[in-house]
DNA sequence: ACCATTAAGACAAACGTTTGTGCAAAACTT
DNA sequence: AAGTTTTGCACAAACGTTTGTCTTAATGGT
């Protein structure tokens, strides 16, 4: 080398106020000849940081959690921060495994939207005690009491109904999901009080909870085209299930629109590919991958930051496609 | 503590031949009430063994990569392997970025399939000189040296001319990838070799390359039903320039299979949700991020093991549907 | 009973950084 | 010119493991 300390190199790289800029320059000069890679490993065992941010999302295959991942990623591979994802496959068990996975991987922080499963939140106190922030996006429980960013389910449901009746529609039913999560309580809650707004009677019969996959969505239109006074309209919580409608409502030659009108949720992409193309509600995922990695990156700035809590609610926006256009 | 030294608790916990079987159990049943938490980073800087992979593909909200990476991660969370997940997003640039964070990461091996932009390799032989593990899935190069697992893409063709000539189709159109990366370059080596074996005549005017996206394939289309003499079927190496092609069919009223029959590649969800149903090639998605995990690991547990180098091709399936069955 | 072998674990160095403290020289103050 | 502050860096400890070597005690062989 030449002469100089490792504490005086370490400080040179990181521009510490007390080293010349004269040795600064002349590290930074070797370090480049050198090609001096530094260990991240020593650094943060040291520093008790790894740079190391832990994900988990129900499925990385869904186009939704991918690319809110994918705007994460951009973000905090600017600041430094490499990604760890996992997932949980929607099961509790997972979910409680990849936190502990996490922890140990000494990630400086975890970002997480809960698996349909998870209805009890104490594996996620092990994440607080540790000291390093949390931030849920999605699918995120109040109780939690930590960073949300999510949309706003309850006024989407408002949107639907709206347009729903805009185009004429007075029998809206709603193939809903478990009403034990949150957001699908709120779209739930939504959509009631839409209804009521509207002045238009509420149905027990037009209100289907499930897991709102495919074959879900089947089943409950199935059960849905039994009913003696049929429903003029279909408002599913989740796109799988309004696919899984619209293949019943064609296999029994029903128009879409004009019989029954459909919409979905999340604007995934085949929602604009199959036909008629499925309207449905757009959750902003390229901004709400943003403002989950500038959350993190606010919290581990300043991490007496605590007591403010911060709740991001998006608004929604309705795609509206040819499965509720009735007319221009 | 219970007078034990830090080594004689790790190679206890690590079951060492040379700590006696009673304070083995000693030292883990306090490492259980104490609910012990390794360090990883510690052992890593000592170990030199980070137990993290890095991961490079185009984009992980393609279905094909994201299934593929989940049974990766699968198999080495049995291990105690951790994954880093990177997108180069097609970008050479992007990829040769990944490399260096993934290697300043200490990722125990890397994990990779190339963007469509890379047509040179120098930037990973950084890793080879690193000296761990690469191993390259679908999209390799056999130049790089490295293990590899893929399907027969040559065979893929085949299979596809094969089964539109059953279908009575003459006179097939590939829309193809661009021929500089080896598996479109091998897609239509077979389909020209199947063309000869059945006799048919090879017109350059129903080959075409391109970037495979929705738009390309509705570009694609178009110009082939400017021909004077149109196709009977369209076999697209990708599932969404298929999926671009049919809406141009669609667009023209032309008869899906009846006037020209389809095949996409890659059997990405949405082809069995269109109307009609798309028939695509399966990769075996599943059995490729399974053998991947596997190869890494051979690789990781037996570093001298280099000289052989091992190719995994895997025979492709063709998923027959609507857009190319003629008659049952 | 003496030497050889094995067993069980202690000891200490090492991995490559970061960081608090110490200390000399330089710069500034009056 | 003497005291005070600032500057620039050296020193050394520390992060929590892993691992090669050494030591002591136990076991075995003759």
């Amino acid at each position: 080398m030449l002469n100089i300390t490792p504490s005086a190199v370490s400080r040179a790289l990181h521009n510490h106020p007390r080293i010349s800029d004269k040795t600064k320059s002349a590290v930074k000069k070797v370090a480049k000849d050198l090609d001096y890679q530094p260990n991240h490993l020593a650094s943060a065992l040291r520093s008790g940081k790894s740079k190391l941010v832990g994900i988990i999302v129900a499925k990385t295959n869904s186009y939704f959690f991918s690319s809110v991942v994918e705007n994460i990623e951009n973000e905090l591979n600017k600041n430094g921060y490499n990604l760890i994802i996992t997932q949980s496959n929607e099961s509790f068990d997972k979910e409680c495994r990849n936190i502990d996975t996490l922890l140990q991987t000494q990630v400086d922080g975890i970002i997480a939207s809960l698996a349909n499963e998870t209805i009890t939140f104490e594996h996620y106190n092990k994440i607080k005690e540790k000291g390093i922030p949390l931030i849920l996006f999605d699918r995120g429980e109040n109780d939690i009491g930590v960073d949300y960013i999510g949309i706003d389910d309850y006024a989407s449901s408002n949107i639907v109904v709206n347009h729903l009746v805009e185009q004429g529609c007075k029998r809206i039913a709603h193939i809903a999901g478990y009403s034990h999560t949150r957001i699908y309580k709120n779209r739930i809650r939504g959509y009631k009080d839409a209804l009521k707004k509207h002045e238009l009677p509420e149905d027990e019969d037009l209100l289907l909870e499930g897991s709102l996959t495919i074959e879900d969505g089947r089943a409950k239109m199935t059960e849905l085209l039994k009913l003696p006074e049929l429903p003029d309209a279909v408002y599913a919580a989740g796109d799988y299930a309004a696919l899984g409608a619209l293949q019943v409502l064609k296999e029994h030659n029903i128009k879409v629109p004009e019989q029954i009108a459909l919409v979905g949720f999340s604007n995934e992409p085949f929602t604009s590919l199959v036909s008629p193309s499925i309207s449905s509600i757009y959750q902003h995922n390229k901004e709400i991958g943003k403002l989950v990695a500038k959350q993190f990156l606010l919290r581990v700035k300043d991490k007496n930051y605590k007591p403010v809590l911060h709740k991001t609610i998006l608004e929604p926006e309705l795609i509206i496609r040819d499965s509720s256009r009735k007319h221009d």
